[in-house]
DNA sequence: TTTATACAGTACTAAAATGGTACTCAATTA
DNA sequence: TAATTGAGTACCATTTTAGTACTGTATAAA
């Protein structure tokens, strides 16, 4: 399915809450609370994210956590790679030279460009984007179709 | 990671490797040994492949497998759903109305949207393609940029 | 300076998904 | 009719994931 991890999902919920009172302080009880989830998990989601240098955290009474940097810096591959570890999509894809099929393989190249393509995609979404409660119109469609692979293959 | 699972990888190996002998029919314990993977896993991914369409498979002595269709029409979307099944980033973006956390959740559209575009991009990716032993240049890079989500949001 | 607040870090457990294997059945061909 | 080869199902082991608990530490307010 090439899905998220749900802690993932939780991630990018928790973030784009914090992304709406970009100025407040937000304690985990608090954000766990808004987006109706379990304290502890979310808890857990927001250290990684501070680990991961996306947001800062502040201890003691009034503490809580804010976005490191402008929502419109936090692109959803900063999001999905604080939680899961880098985007790719193979094993052969992140380590270098671990797999120890590819003479056999030979799909490697080119699922590494699909690879490339899709985290180029996941950086160019931002977290601004993400949190606007109104959706925003994706030309996504058509305008990928015209620059596909076979257009490339000259 | 949003990665792939290690099935999937095997399915476009094999698949992969039927493109490149269209012709012939091919037993299960060849491609296993043509790929060096274990027999019994392949032979459960060719079921899977026969399962979704993708290929077609003949009974008996001189039986085997061979694509169902051109591998230009085969669709790396294709491969993955066959395994994976839909391809989707987030539980709510393939069921209808699963998630009861809408109202809190607040990025469901716009995530929805991405993996889209994610499908879309799998989509013009062909078997073809991937079989190619020649990398193609996929200038990805700043094409996807071009049309980002930034650009859409007016 | 004491106390309450709130994050940091680690470790652990339970549940689910995944990968891999085995076994029996069915179809085809020589 | 025998050999070959895929179909289908069920099962088990491993790994990953999710969730929880507990202890420690920093901050701020009283």
């Amino acid at each position: 399915m090439l899905k998220l991890s749900r802690l993932t999902d939780y991630a990018a919920v928790v973030m784009a809450q914090i992304a709406r009172h970009p100025q407040a302080s937000h304690a985990a009880a608090d954000l766990a609370e808004a987006v109706q989830l379990p304290h502890p998990t979310v808890s857990k989601t927001l250290k990684m994210l501070v680990k991961a240098g996306l947001l800062e955290s502040q201890r003691g009474a009034q503490g809580g956590y804010r976005l490191a940097r402008p929502a419109s810096k936090i692109t959803a591959a900063d999001i999905i790679s604080a939680i899961e570890g880098p985007v790719a999509m193979t094993e052969c894809s992140q380590a270098e030279g671990g797999c120890e099929l590819v003479a056999t393989c030979g799909v490697a190249d080119n699922w590494q460009r699909v690879s490339l393509a899709i985290r180029t995609l996941l950086e160019s979404v931002t977290l601004a984007h993400l949190a606007d409660t109104a959706p925003i119109k994706l030309p996504v469609q058509l305008p990928i179709q015209s620059i596909s692979l076979s257009a490339a293959s000259a």
